[in-house]
DNA sequence: ATTCAGTTTGGGAACGTTCCACAAGGCGCG
DNA sequence: CGCGCCTTGTGGAACGTTCCCAAACTGAAT
């Protein structure tokens, strides 16, 4: 790096402005009382100069930084890309920055504990961790030195707060939905509680109810969207599945596009679900049944939630569970050779074991 | 704010192994001999505190944060969402931070200064502008105290660098794409040069196009995607039209929601042209017929030039423009009527003025 | 005139780090 | 043994800001 020019600092508007460094402290940080004719030529001396506050040198001595930082894994899937928006906007009216930091999609745990370490240098002075992945035993030590809020999912952990909306709700809500609909043997494309936190209870919630309500449940396991191919095969080598419960919009979209590849009607053969219900994915072109998941509110309330902290009170709820909504679109229906009238089903296939 | 433990720094960490400060911070920076044995006491004395370095103070000596500026509008958009990841990552491997700053929907001037004057306030060493709407003379001002790459858009003025998808290139294709099919009456969905320095762009340069190539062209201004119901309304009011091409893909996606409200069929009553994509809605799913910009390279290029930058080298292109792709989906077919072996087209409408 | 309160201003310490100059000790070499 | 050199460790200054305290100045009341 080349030598740069040196930004001004208040002793240089000190100098200009003809007065002491303590003055131009005090109209900068707008704290103490200067003469009316004296903060008017030191303003106009900092602007000539295009002096700016350096918050290094502030939070040096404050002790403070006004900065929160933010934990996600992958800042560009549009749920992250949402909460952060929604953090980033309340924080600002709470006289906070939000600062992200991300896991760098390998998905390693040197480069997660790296990103956080990351976060402790510049003072953040809480934490609001957004990521399915990160289990709380990993939160847990910087949780002890920092307010934190996890977000978007629940905590068990008592010593965390948690801002999220309750997956077994939703799960069940779909699950619901189909069965309502008359489909009596579903496919779960299920993610175990290890690699998720959010999509392992939601699809073992659906699992749940499905069985609860007498449905016959084909569990595909499927972590990575990438292998939605796979889940479309699976599914339709079992006859008598008529609907596939998807652990994410993004989940639901990648199978929909193998189903299409495949020739296969939604929802005339098969009914798809969806899950979370965000910004471009949740599009009435697609069409995708889901539970909407309210993000704004989650990202909001958990600002909020750490504010609270900082402020030295405790939130009204440790864990605050917010309410979701059921979206009907156009990719689920009844199932085939279902008779709406009679409530019973005809050209139900044999009892295939799975 | 109740107060909360101080964190510890360096001269506690001495005082625990017994050595100086200075040590200390040799350790801790890297920098400087320090004897083996002292080293593995002073670590272990580190850990056992929970030391961690304080960014800000080590950025008021070194006179540097190891930090860039991004300045998008608005990070929840896909296309700022993925160009934000990009450059996150990139500049990591570079031994940057990204600290983005936005614009806070508003659309407000002084929300845009403030964003801009907080990333001054950080010390970030260098600006990356990616908002499409932030106006050159706005961006200047800063250009001049750092070093500053604009990216995802051309930029005219010489004394800023810049990282982009041509917009000629790809409005022309799409155009090209369109005649090529036989269309030969268009409609554009067209935002001024004032509203969006992309998205103007790249409208004029469809029009272009189409009037060279002698096809018919409506322009119906339309800089906001709320106002796709009267697009729609818009294009169908003129029979003779063939195809609609929207500024972006979210546009085009906005206006296939309405298309299909009305029972228009797409392709086969009226073609429907995207750009941009990005992510989830350039999923086969829909089907959208593109022009693709490498938002990724856009944002690393982007990085590498903000990098040499600050390194005093002169970026090899001041302006590197990027190529795009041409992405043909199931959303463009031939015009109705039109014979795709005779060349000629039958049903012409009559000589509507527009 | 003198005191007193209130406002405005200036000087200096402190924040946590890096870097520089320097000291102490060990080592090889003449 | 004395000299310089290298390695390792120490103390202090500096970075740009805020805050505390004291000084200077104002004006009003005694």
């Amino acid at each position: 790096m080349t030598d740069r020019p040196r930004n001004p600092t208040i002793i240089d508007v000190a100098r200009q402005a003809g007065v002491s460094k303590s003055v131009v402290s005090r109209v900068v940080s707008g704290r103490g009382s200067v003469g009316e004719e004296t903060r008017q030529r030191v303003v106009r001396a900092a602007q000539e100069l295009g002096y700016v506050v350096n918050a290094s040198a502030r939070a040096m001595v404050a002790h403070r930084t006004y900065t929160v930082g933010a934990f996600v894994r992958d800042a560009a899937t549009p749920f992250y890309g949402h909460l952060l928006t929604a953090m980033q906007e309340r924080a600002a009216g709470h006289g906070y920055r939000v600062v992200t930091a991300t896991g760098s999609g390998r998905f390693e745990v040197s480069d997660e504990y790296r990103a956080l370490e990351t976060l402790a240098m510049l003072r953040v002075e809480a934490l609001i961790v957004c990521s399915g992945l990160l289990p709380s035993e990993r939160i847990l030590p910087f949780a002890e030195r920092l307010p934190t809020v996890v977000a978007g999912r629940p905590e068990t952990h008592p010593s965390i707060t948690s801002v999220y909306c309750d997956e077994d709700e939703g799960g069940a809500a779909l699950a619901d939905h189909l069965l309502g609909l008359g489909h009596r043997e579903v496919a779960v494309v299920t993610v175990s509680m290890r690699d998720s936190v959010t999509l392992g209870p939601r699809t073992a919630a659906m699992v749940r109810r499905l069985h609860e309500r007498g449905a016959r449940v084909l569990e595909i396991p499927g972590a990575h969207r990438e292998t939605a191919g796979a889940w479309a095969v699976e599914a339709l080598r079992h006859p008598g599945i008529t609907a596939v419960m998807a652990p994410s919009d993004r989940h639901a979209v990648a199978l929909l596009e193998q189903l299409r590849l495949r020739g296969v009607d939604v929802p005339g053969d098969l009914s798809v679900t969806g899950y979370d219900g965000i910004g471009d994915l949740a599009t009435p072109l697609i069409g995708l049944t889901h539970w909407r998941q309210p993000i704004d509110v989650i990202g909001s309330r958990a600002v909020d939630a750490v504010v609270q902290l900082l402020d030295g009170e405790r939130p009204p709820d440790h864990h605050q569970a917010l309410p979701g909504t059921l979206v009907v679109g156009r990719t689920t229906g009844p199932p085939v050779g279902w008779d709406c009238c009679s409530s019973s089903r005809t050209g139900r296939s044999s009892e295939a074991s799975y």
